[in-house]
DNA sequence: GTTCCATATGTAGTAAAATTACGTAAATAA
DNA sequence: TTATTTACGTAATTTTACTACATATGGAAC
């Protein structure tokens, strides 16, 4: 709930306005950037009403007055993402499909930020720390994802691999006890065969850290679920940004892990980092 | 260049102040937020100056006045980034690191998304159109951006693979020729070993694209390079979010290619997301 | 150290902008 | 139609921002 879009508030409330809040309304949805500029009298103007209409229309929406509501207008228009008709569609060139995908990818992981539960997010740290071991499990896109927090955890000297091989993951989480723990990465959390899994690693004793979205089979099979919901992408030609909030949530567990190491742990990072040397060429700068 | 951020701006000018304008500064800095909401009088206030000191502050960052600098600040501070000290520090709790995680990723994403060259996209898109087939190469973390592309750019009917073993690579290389294109991703540009093998592949007239920094080595022997400059990450607690701009290059990427194929391929993939369907559970809305 | 000049800062007045109070008009229900 | 509520505008008030000007401060030349 955050801060819901402006523009998108207004577009809604349009058939429940009165003829002169409508108005306004119209005149600020055809050009709303204009509209964070201009004085309460242009506007008026522009819209055919008198100042105090433009001014309850905007005490209407929340805010404390005209100024406040520019202000939060702007706001809205920020992370520059044109909110009227935000999705990709087939006349879009280059130039309008391109901020387009990056928007929605920026506006997805701005939701995950101010929803994801930090107590959650605390205990699978505290999960990963104790643990004797470490999977990650994923499929397709996922599998990428589990590939990456692979290369991200094996930095911290604690035995890590990913999968994306269902057998594979079977006989893996067939033998799992105690102090294993089972990383299942899933966006939607529906899928059969990862539910197995989990749930065999599940009665084995191990520890099952589901990334997924909430209310799920998976979440429901799971010690600890790390409940990511990215909406959900009807339109065809957009991607599929849940992937993406996965990398970050992965980036914020690292982060978290690398922190209660604590700063000893520093030198073996910076380790790692410097192995890598001789395979590049060096910068000039 | 688009928008720089307000508050880097002020932060960086801050040695070239003069005393007045150092304390609206400092003033503003320690609470941007609430200055956005502010009237010049309680800022001045605030600051220890009088009203025009505050406005003059204002004129020397290219603003109007004042009001149009608290629009350009509160633009500056959506997508919610707390600008003052906006690394990971050992003392931060779940609560810090978590937003700091996600707003370094946003951040880097509206940077690039700002200064994307959009005719390069589109030279990619065109070679990807063309292509006979595409390989993805990547090692370490971009190999897992390579593996998903493979999975993104598989659904479009077009032969594709991804690589992230250095022999087998090189093997592709020497047979490949032209018609193939060969999709090389790296963060730094500076591996030697795939510098090498783009080389090979360009030799046979293969087309080499590079998804990767600018003026690198890799740049050099690549026929088309997308550069995608991601600022250099210092921080030893701080992710690298270089492979997920670039994941997002490859969405837009794929949205090129659908929308250049047009509305005739949209069943295609339909088809293939139906077939995901009997591995999952029905979702009960 | 004094004088001069440039730059920096503040005071006070003015203009602009926003808000409030109130009155009239329109719409709805009785 | 009339009563009553709701919508809207006018005009005054208040708040806010800006401008012009005056004073102060700091440094350079003498």
């Amino acid at each position: 709930m955050q801060h819901q879009n402006l523009v998108n508030v207004i577009t809604d409330a349009l058939p429940g306005l009165n003829k002169s809040e409508r108005k306004v309304a119209e005149a600020i949805l055809s050009d709303p950037e204009s509209a964070t500029g201009s004085s309460i009298a242009s506007l008026a103007k522009r819209a055919n009403v008198s100042e105090p209409s433009v001014n309850r229309f905007c005490k209407r929406f929340n805010t404390a007055g005209f100024p406040d509501f520019k202000l939060k207008l702007a706001k809205s228009l920020v992370s520059g993402v044109r909110f009227v008709n935000r999705n990709v569609d087939p006349n879009d060139t280059v130039e309008s499909y391109t901020p387009k995908i990056f928007d929605s990818t920026i506006n997805d992981l701005a939701l995950i930020r101010d929803s994801i539960d930090h107590s959650v997010v605390n205990a699978v740290v505290d999960q990963l720390i104790q643990a004797k071991r470490v999977y990650f499990f994923g499929l397709g896109t996922s599998g990428s994802v589990a590939r990456d927090a692979e290369n991200k955890f094996f930095r911290f000297n604690l035995p890590v691999s990913f999968h994306d091989d269902v057998l594979m993951m079977r006989m893996l989480a067939s033998t799992g006890s105690a102090g294993d723990v089972f990383f299942v990465i899933s966006h939607t959390g529906r899928t059969k065969e990862i539910i197995d899994i989990a749930e065999i690693a599940s009665n084995n004793g191990a520890t099952v850290i589901a990334l997924t979205s909430s209310s799920s089979p998976l979440t429901a099979v799971s010690s600890i679920a790390l409940e990511v919901d990215v909406p959900e992408n009807t339109d065809e030609y957009m991607a599929m940004t849940s992937r993406i909030v996965h990398l970050v949530v992965l980036d914020v567990l690292a982060t978290g892990f690398t922190l209660r190491r604590g700063p000893d742990f520093l030198p073996h990072l910076e380790k790692i980092k410097n192995s890598l040397k001789p395979t590049r060429y060096k910068s000039e700068d």
